[in-house]
RNA sequence: GGUGGCAUAGCUCAGCUGGAUAGAGCACCUGCCUUCUAAGCAGGCGGUCCUAGGUUCGAAUCCUAGUGCCAUCACCA
């Protein structure tokens, strides 16, 4: 039973025996800094049940409560705020509770459907980039973030590995590559396969150019380039099965599976399972026509396929073409149906993808309930604004993407030039140092990524690096950093026992073991808004919080020995928390820095 | 044009289901390293919460209308 509840309960006493009438709920709030007092009853809403003055009001529960229950030390009513104190022994035993625990804030998992998070879902003739970094931060965290709820979590991909996409990179390689390989090259694979994309854009553009140049207009000349029939004509080939097309389409996937690998191990996430379009979309036709059977699709004279959304305020949609070709929508009719058949304990998805395709999930998901699926009423998009740079959106064919690999570089070379002036880590070896460089690097990207509301767009400008003070990632691992040392300078305190017991707490003890409190709220909070910013907006308030203890009140030079064993067993659970706070969010916390 | 999202300090962002005088960081200005890591702490400056109405004891938060930016409305993905 936590604070909240035990005054509730209370407070519904008091009103009950004061005043003769039955609260249906009590609304709290932390009391504000200006006033005393360490949690707030709002006495307004009240007013309806209990007719009279609220500061009369609050004034009688206020007295009711101190009178009655131990926990109630004191209070003031200012206006129609009735601001509690509430008693040291209750925060001191609050904190003998959790400070042994590790994994505080942690639910056990008892759910026993599982989600699957979709995130990445990237298409394979290009690196990942900032976008993609943003997708893969956000599913990364949501997933952990749900475990942490007390979940089972699934993370998948979808990796859309055909289409003309990949046909104009493997057809530019063919005529431009000389038998290039990443090996030969020494270029990630990812890389190669889209230097090729870029390649065939700049052929096409000039066949364009020269076609109009003698003569075409420019919509035919865009229609009819030479190069870009002929990748049209590969896909055509590596639909029939062609050995020779399907087997370079293997070769050019298989060297950019291995590069996003790369970029996915150097950034630290990792899936449970991937799904590859070329695998799926057949079932999606499947479905089609099962929903053809059972009306909820119709078939038009020309033979393509739709679903009637009108009912429900939308259009129609297609959802097999009229030479019978399946669309990005059947598709993903088909992903879904066979994740769900692959792991039958799935209650539910997330699908982590950009807010420019709410509609298409909006259909998708009404489609799938159109079809009967049960578990269609649990698919939630996580739909997330763009990272805008301040030139605009990112184009990979005019150059101005910021890739993924390149900015993840640049930040560990911040971090170390930060590091090198401040000069902390003379004794560590190189390799060390480069660990730490990359951890801290890491750190503040995620953080300056996952910090913001999914929904909101980012603009990120690349002249102006992204922060290390402040509200920023290396903040808060500092923190952490200095918290072990403090351990590793009291290892000696760490096994004895605090008894704590006679404890006056110092008001920033006491904010700290508050602000500790909160965490498995925001856990489950975060879990179910799909936030990763909130689990960092409350790790920021925490070490605002530790960091004013830390240099207001001395931890090891305490007064006396129990002072000093309580003071460090606190910084050891703000340390603990920072450690869990940031493993849902994906980055790591260094021993020292 | 229809639909959806966003709009808070010079800049980047918080502000939970409506609650007290709207909060942080960056930038700018003051102090604080012979004591636990100054990537820090303490303080100052800085706001028509896009506009206009409405609901309410009470609105940045909810409703309506408008303005601006973005996305979307394809037999593209």
């Amino acid at each position: 039973m936590n604070l909240h509840n035990t005054l509730e309960k209370h407070v519904k006493d008091a009103v009950k025996s004061l005043f003769q009438a039955e609260l249906k709920s009590v609304e709290f709030q932390a009391t504000r800094k200006e006033f005393a007092g360490d949690i707030t009853v709002v006495v307004f809403p009240m007013l309806r049940i209990v007719k009279g003055n609220p500061a009369v009001i609050g004034e009688r529960i206020g007295q009711y409560l101190q009178e009655h229950v131990d926990l109630v030390k004191g209070f003031n009513v200012v206006k129609g705020f009735l601001n509690i104190e509430i008693d040291d022994s209750y925060y001191i035993n609050f904190f003998k509770n959790i400070c042994q625990i590790e994994n505080y804030g942690f639910a056990e998992a008892k759910d026993n459907k599982a989600i699957m998070v979709e995130y990445s879902s990237p298409n394979t003739n290009k690196p990942l980039h900032l976008g993609h970094v943003r997708n893969v931060l956000l599913g990364y965290s949501v997933s952990e973030i749900l475990k942490a709820s007390g979940k089972n979590v699934y993370k998948t991909q979808i990796i859309n590995d055909r289409g003309i996409h990949i046909c104009k990179s493997m057809l530019a390689w063919q005529r431009f590559g000389n038998n290039e390989t990443p090996e030969s090259t020494g270029l990630k694979g990812d890389k190669l396969v889209g230097n090729y994309y870029v390649e065939f854009d700049k052929a096409y553009k000039k066949e364009v150019n020269d076609l109009v140049a003698n003569g075409a207009s420019e919509e035919d000349a865009k229609k009819n380039a030479p190069i870009l029939l002929e990748a049209q004509e590969m896909l055509r080939q590596w639909e029939s099965g062609d050995e020779n097309v399907v087997a370079l389409w293997h070769k050019m996937n298989g060297w950019v599976y291995k590069g996003f690998e790369a970029t996915y191990q150097n950034i630290g996430v990792d899936f449970d399972k991937y799904y590859y379009e070329s695998q799926t979309y057949l079932l999606g036709k499947e479905f089609v026509d099962e929903g053809l059977k059972t009306g909820v699709f119709e078939k038009d004279p020309d033979g393509s396929v739709w679903c009637d959304l009108t009912d429900e305020g939308l259009d129609r949609k297609i959802v097999l073409r009229s030479d019978g070709t399946a669309v990005y929508m059947t598709q993903d009719i088909g992903t879904a149906i066979q994740r769900i058949k692959d792991y039958p304990d799935v209650g539910g998805m997330v699908y982590t993808v950009g807010n420019e395709q709410d509609y298409h999930f909006k259909v998708l998901f009404l489609i799938l309930k159109k079809l009967g699926f049960e578990w269609a009423k649990n698919l939630y998009h996580l739909s997330y604004g763009m990272v805008d740079l301040p030139s605009g959106k990112m184009k990979s064919r005019e150059g101005t993407v910021v890739d993924a690999d390149d900015l993840i570089k640049e930040m560990a070379e911040t971090a170390e030039e930060i590091s090198k002036e401040l000069g902390k880590l003379e004794d560590y070896s190189e390799t060390e140092k480069k660990e730490l460089y990359k951890t801290i690097g890491l750190g503040a990207l995620k953080y300056y990524i996952l910090k913001v509301d999914p929904k909101k767009r980012i603009l990120f400008d690349p002249k102006e690096s992204i922060d290390f003070q402040g509200n920023t990632g290396p903040f808060i691992q500092y923190t952490y950093a200095r918290i072990q040392s403090i351990l590793r300078k009291s290892e000696h305190l760490i096994g004895e026992n605090s008894t704590a017991d006679n404890i006056d707490l110092h008001e920033k003890e006491r904010q700290l073991i508050k602000q500790l409190e909160l965490f498995p709220e925001v856990i489950q909070n975060a879990a179910e808004q799909h936030s990763p910013a909130l689990i960092a907006n409350y790790t920021y308030d925490l070490v605002k919080d530790f960091n004013s203890f830390y240099q207001n009140v001395s931890i090891l030079g305490a007064e006396n020995k129990n002072e000093q064993s309580f003071r460090v067993a606190l910084s050891k659970s703000v340390g603990q928390t920072i450690k869990n706070a940031f493993s849902v969010l994906g980055i790591d916390v260094p021993e020292r820095m």
